[in-house]
DNA sequence: GCTTATTTGTACTATTTCGCATATAAATGG
DNA sequence: CCATTTATATGCGAAATAGTACAAATAAGC
């Protein structure tokens, strides 16, 4: 609990963390140069290599930090104990992610991570890591909504979590393609009232 | 017919653009150096100046091609006259094509340009032009299914192309993800059982 | 054979990039 | 007040990068 020793920090991480989220997320991990992170954060060169690490680090931190926030705020819609308000919940906070800036950039690890995934196999596990835990995380919600008695005993509920996540993809996708808010809500509800009549 | 005036190229445009393809794909075009590409191709840099234009130019073209050749197989196999059989090729065709390499990478297309997009706009409409037209061919295929009488009459053709070309992002996603061939298979089939009961 | 047209190959430049060395600043502990 | 610890700031340097100038090479046209 006692103050650290030295000179203290000038920036507060997470909020730089952020701003790295933000640079990385529009351009890339390669597309990025430090001298930009460095402007973006508010930190020069040297402070981000002693707070951070190098490059690779300050990515898989800032990636890090956007995927928490996303599966927070998607998290808590799924949630929902009605399944059919669970899932336009869920699919709103993540279209409302990716047109959160100006213009909207889509997703971050939908569109920008698999760039990298094949030169640099850490990112590439991370986003697999993403992937995976939403696939538990949407088969879960499915299948306590089978014993609510919500849906059929006899759906695939894992085959399900997967078309969900497929139909998150392509919103991601097309919002990065340029395409509207209104048409992709619209895919999701016609994808939901296709699921649950 | 005549032969062109003077010094004859070395190489060949086409095979050359496919090497160039092959580079851009795995590695993103900022992660691609142009001392790659000319070695890649077998051309040296102020060839490449000459013959195809700049970095942006080779891009383009490199990525026109490999989206020419994804919609010729896939396109082939979506013409069956039977409409689960071609949708079940058109998938197979599509998975085959993202474990062509080794190790596998993915799709071009759905993985590697949308994190272009941004940065370029150039490279986004040429992205959003492939799920454009993939959107309106799998709509027309739908359409044609439906007047053979192999499908609903009520059934939205859009929704449900998106819904099909969805599948195929999700699919894209998860192989450069490193996720094995027969799962993303298992995925298709299953999804197309649910859609053709 | 000479001119013209196009490609190739070497070499160059200006810029950007990452990472670090070194010195200075700002805090705590005693 | 002094030693210690940590962060900041300036700036260096080696490597990579995009693009080009220029001369040599290889063809056709006449």
């Amino acid at each position: 609990m006692s103050k650290p020793r030295g000179r203290p920090r000038k920036f507060d991480e997470q909020a730089a963390l952020a701003q790295a989220s933000g640079v990385f997320w529009t351009q890339g991990f390669t597309g990025t140069s430090l001298d930009e992170l460095s402007e973006a954060m508010g930190i020069n060169r040297p402070s981000l290599y002693n707070a951070f690490g190098d490059k690779e680090a300050i990515y898989r931190k800032a990636f890090e930090l956007a995927v928490t926030q996303m599966e927070e705020a998607s998290g808590e819609k799924l949630a929902h104990s009605d399944l059919k308000t669970a899932l336009t919940g869920f699919y709103d906070a993540a279209i409302d992610v990716y047109f959160s800036m100006d213009p909207p950039v889509g997703c971050f690890v939908f569109c920008t991570a698999p760039a990298e995934a094949i030169a640099h196999p850490e990112f590439r596990d991370d986003f697999s890591g993403v992937i995976k835990h939403l696939d538990t995380a949407l088969a879960a919600r499915f299948q306590a909504a089978q014993e609510a008695g919500q849906l059929s005993k006899t759906t695939d509920t894992k085959q399900m979590a997967k078309l969900t996540q497929a139909v998150l993809h392509s919103i991601a996708l097309r919002a990065r393609a340029g395409e509207a808010k209104p048409g992709l809500r619209k895919f999701a509800r016609g994808f939901i009232d296709m699921l649950l009549p």
